[in-house]
DNA sequence: GTCTATAGGCAGATAGAC
DNA sequence: GTCTATCTGCCTATAGAC
């Protein structure tokens, strides 16, 4: 029985392989299945549905980015530099970690769409942008900050090599484009 | 025959708005069809296959951005403040632009890997780059100017409105990030 | 230019044996 | 847990009439 968790996981491997490469819809149960060498009857044991793979495999990011939010959220009334390094930071490490994930959800219209995994990523984005600028912030301001996550988001798709050696780097580029406003 | 051209221009007009809805593939011909009152057989006559739709929908974004990095290539051999600055706004305004058919270009796998469009979209994205930090660039110079590319595409999922007035502070944010090696 | 009709294929999903 | 077999439906694309 240890076998069946092993099959679950490896389904979910090479699904976001497929996905990444052709994308959702262009990826077919039978492509999956095969393989792994089993059949696409077997998948349904594991997922009810294809959809429901794509919620899986997001979960950990859009999880993950709901802590950063809620961690955000609990903070002293002021923001302050140092708490926006930190916060930039953590999304930064987030989306290191959870790269592939992210392309899943950056480039399929009907993982978008999802109510558990498009629309809550929305919804935490634009959450996590108003506690980057804090309250009575400009549309100035508003754009900056759609622009440094813009540039951490840019880190995902970065050749794997350099991305761990570059992560500070890609911190202070987005504090800059952030901070582009007060000279 | 002058219908001729518009339905043309009609089919194209419903195809982006549908695809950047939907997807690629979630959209079929059936439903570009019916939203114009025609059939499926009719766009047929006016393109000879689904994908090409992608490539007429993608062309001014791609010709465009070929044209920035093709004047960007004939510069003067140093890579001045003034000239960075310059083709970054240049990108910046396709972007504004063509922001419906980049998001095309984004989040369709199957476009990425066409290639009439996604594969020469990338081969232009590293040209540019290249540009961008000038010969013997180090890799945080290259991390830079991935970011400040990143910021500068974030500015086409913002609200229609804050698009025009906020361009000059997405151009600041974007030079921000990719000076910010150089204190 | 647009239609009707249809070919031909593969998709997601289920039933039930083992 | 995994299989075989099958249902149902929609897809892209084409042929040929008007």
């Amino acid at each position: 029985m240890p076998e069946s968790a092993g099959t679950r996981a490896e389904i979910l491997r090479v699904a976001l392989e497929l996905f990444r490469a052709q994308g959702y819809d262009a990826t077919s149960l039978r492509q999956i299945a095969e393989r792994l060498g089993i059949t696409k009857a077997a998948l349904y044991y594991h997922f009810k549905a294809k959809e429901q793979l794509v919620v899986e495999l997001t979960r950990p990011f859009l999880d993950g980015f709901a802590d950063i939010v809620a961690s955000a959220r609990s903070r002293d009334r002021e923001a302050t530099d140092a708490s926006v390094e930190e916060l930039l930071g953590q999304y930064l490490d987030l989306i290191i970690a959870e790269h592939a994930a992210l392309s899943l959800l950056a480039s399929d219209p009907a993982a978008l769409n999802h109510p558990d995994v498009g629309l809550r990523g929305g919804t935490l984005v634009r959450a996590f942008q108003a506690e980057l600028v804090g309250r009575e912030a400009s549309d100035a301001d508003h754009i900056r900050a759609a622009c440094a996550l813009g540039a951490v988001n840019a880190t995902a798709g970065l050749p794997e090599g350099q991305v761990a050696s570059g992560r500070d780097d890609a911190l202070r580029a987005a504090l800059a484009a952030l901070r582009s406003g007060t000279e």
